[in-house]
DNA sequence: TATGAATGAGAGTTCATTCAT
DNA sequence: TATGAATGAACTCTCATTCAT
């Protein structure tokens, strides 16, 4: 049986055990018998547990990425034709749209394969080189958000200085909103909601107020 | 040395332990010499490392439900005498103010106590008898976040219904960019910013979409 | 080295050092050494050292009754044709001949494997799934004299009714006979008899004892 | 409270929790719980858990050798009065009556302290030190056993060197018939047997053989 | 006399990992 | 390419035993 498709085999498995119990819970035994391959074939291929998680983790934060990247439409030619333009609130911004097809993308991958899902969402709490590896996940998505939330000021005319000051902070609060919704979504045993209406309900959250800080309001607790 | 302080350092060793490590990867042995005891006592004290773990998950989840119940001001005599009210966005409602302080209080107790804070965040990914006591704590604070909405919406005058069926979801939004943002907040070498700063960001992000929610506004992809 | 082999290896071992040191004295470190193998061997094969014991004693169970059944005969086609008959002190009783023939094979199994024997006859002390075990061993031999005694007694020509009051309490006298005499043979340092001499000694003991039991006559204190 | 009344309760505790766990698993601590008294006092008095098992042993094998010597008479002035004299079959022997009223009370003993005869029962068990300790036992009371039966012979006129020749095996035989007995009668939900009827069946079982023997009639497997 | 507090030493068990084939 | 056989190292947990008071 040639390589690649043993190879998968077992990342498979692994991701599949790796969900279940946990990076240190989920045994190289168990992850070769759910491949169908003694364990000796699992070092000769992937080296050792870590680079095995490691591998793990790479290919699910590969198939996020794509999936959210194609989603915000990030790698079609994105620039052309006139853009719908406006704010957030006013509708139709070229950036709202992408953000809200990322949205929609990612709560679809995340309910798609619950268990690349839940190795990267559980990853981070597994010690120093499997935390840097999701940071980087996260950062990459961050810096997407980012990108779209401070597209989305620019285009509403807003200054500069606000998309390096504060569409960070934002950005991580999306993220970190999203992320939180994804999982309460997956585990929510009543009505599942569809993607959209995860996407939906972050979207009505908060875009709203976005505008209003474009616009140059800001919530202060005195006022 | 009395009993009690001992336990009180073998818990301060243990919070220490299980944040920089997680639970599997934190020795026992480790534990023991950190807290300057001996392991026998430790299991003495503690009986296993199962329960020193949950001991550790409760007393940080105790200080942090206290320290933001304490913020929001549930435990003072809140509701009696006429409310200030007001919408969000219109300034002023005891509901948009009391979960302001929470916040602050929320964002102030992350970063005094990190490790307390990071023990409980890690937790979830620990296994059955570990997630389901945080996600007691995530069910406790979600609801408090629910009720302040829920009340700040039936302020403003909209109908039972909205807090009923789109309220949740929000929490659940709220709660997971605070957690998202209290880790980042943490993580940060380079001008760590204030809990009210994190707080007013996260404020800021989402305030007004709620208000906006609440008059029946809504969020959709194709305006 | 195939499996089969180092588990007898094990086994072999691990009887030696039960048998030396008691279940609960016997370290599994030193029973892996003695077998010329590392632990994690040892707990691969035989699971725990509950089931290591747990194995042991069933192997040397069996190759005790096994012994004993071949002594007595029981496997051959036995009750076949006429039997020489006999009562007990008359000589020559078919059962009489099995019971000495099943002496003879007891003793000198015992002192053929003084430290299966040993563990056998210490396993009883040693905690319920142990006890259960030796009990089954113990019960299944005084079965097998319970039903030669009787056997005897019909050939006698005694009525039912004593085969089945008390037959069985002199059974249990005898069994405890034999191990005492096993454990008394198998430690003597001087002159230490053969396996058919002690058999005699127990014969003689007991045997015509019996025979007048079963005319009808009983001891009594005062006569 | 004085030490003897301290170091009974101590000895108490011991014994049954020696007789329910066996010597390693009765742990020092329940020990001393059970005896109401913190550990370090049993270690005061008792010096250590072999020491303190030894003393249970000690205790137990003195009460039943006392019980035994005195029901057999041989502390009061016995051959003061005429003995009924006779062989062993013929009835009414002093060394017989003597015999029997021994076993009488070991049965009775055993069945009155459960939890002492337990102790010494599983003793030889326990390694070097406790296992010469019941060793002791076992040859003291086999040594009166032979005495007995030795002196039974001479009465009835046999050579002496029957007595130095069998008479040991015998007893050996009668000792372990006896304990085996001993077990049995106190484990049995259904009609436990009184002292006298277990008694009577072990002479019933042996002494009409043992008679035959003095008389110089031996079996033999040829006859 | 009596104890609360503390520990050294060692047990059973598991797991990632590697030979030898 | 693939594996049955084997292990070093580490972990959780327990227990007899002793200070200091």
């Amino acid at each position: 049986m040639p390589r690649e498709v043993r190879e998968r085999q077992m990342l498979d498995a692994a991701v599949a055990g790796f969900a279940r119990h946990g990076y240190q819970a989920a045994s190289m035994d168990d992850i070769a018998e759910e491949a169908g391959v003694s364990k000796p074939l699992v070092y000769l291929y992937l080296k050792s547990k870590e680079d095995l998680f490691t591998a793990c983790i790479r290919r699910e934060r590969a198939a996020l990425v794509e999936a959210v990247r194609g989603g915000t439409g990030a790698d079609r030619a994105d620039g052309d034709g006139p853009r719908a333009g406006g704010v957030p609130g006013s509708g139709g911004s070229g950036a709202e749209q992408q953000l809200w097809r990322g949205l929609c993308a990612f709560f679809a991958h995340t309910a798609a394969r619950p268990e690349g899902w839940s190795v990267l969402h559980r990853a981070h709490t597994q010690g120093e080189p499997f935390a840097r590896e999701v940071a980087g996940l996260r950062a990459e998505i961050t810096e997407l958000v980012t990108l779209l939330l401070g597209r989305a000021a620019v285009d509403a005319g807003c200054d500069e200085e606000f998309a390096e000051r504060e569409v960070s902070g934002l950005a991580h609060a999306m993220v970190g909103a999203a992320e939180s919704l994804a999982v309460w979504a997956n585990s929510r045993t009543d009505a599942v909601p569809s993607p959209k209406e995860t996407a939906a309900t972050l979207m009505n959250f908060c875009w709203t107020g976005l505008g209003q800080m474009i616009k140059g309001a800001r919530w202060s607790p005195h006022r």
